[in-house]
DNA sequence: CCAACATATGAACAGATGTTCATGCTATTC
DNA sequence: GAATAGCATGAACATCTGTTCATATGTTGG
């Protein structure tokens, strides 16, 4: 697998509204699955399947706590990406 | 629409790896389908189809100049973001 | 105007993807 | 150690998406 492809993998992975959300929800700081699930409006489950996609990308890392299971974004480049894109998607608002 | 959504949906365009691919191969300067069809290797049919997607998003911008039409990375934005991310594959593959 | 060239569009299809529901697994508390 | 809380997993399904093939649109030169 190339370049090209590892990050269209990581993008498509960012394109979906419910992953997005996922992503931005613990972009600062841990989140357990359960407060994932809440702040994003997904049942667990979906939340789970999408933490395992994330994770097998190295987009998030995960580790337990207990019975809890705390996830956040895995890197700066990760959070720099979804940051400078917010900005794109603000102007973009503003100039239509 | 929320930004939630815009911002997915910019992801989602470049999740592609032809889309991608189209997206990389006019970065720098603008350049024409023809010229995207031949560096991307996909046909003239599928990158048009492709770039009107990126168009409608404003991904891209599209200048007719006699025949062809000449293709371009909308702004700093967009090329920030596919720099950030290429840096982190390129990351990830060291690392793996 | 006609022929050619460059790009755009439409229909159709195979394969991928997100979601739900049900169930399994691990760790804790009583 | 049984019960419970928190998370993970599997199967199944409807929908979406990328691609191809054929054809249309627009542009330039003779």
């Amino acid at each position: 697998m190339d370049d090209v492809e590892v990050m269209a993998g990581m993008f498509r992975l960012m394109g979906d509204p419910t992953r997005l959300r996922i992503l931005l929800a613990c972009l600062d700081a841990p989140q357990s699955v359960g407060a994932i699930a809440a702040a994003t409006g997904a049942s667990q489950s979906l939340v789970s399947h999408h933490l395992r996609l994330l994770r097998a990308a190295r987009l998030v890392a995960g580790t337990r706590e207990a019975r809890q299971v705390f996830y956040v974004a895995a890197d700066d480049h990760v959070r720099d990406v979804l940051r400078n894109l917010m900005h794109h998607a603000a102007e973009e608002r503003r100039s239509t």
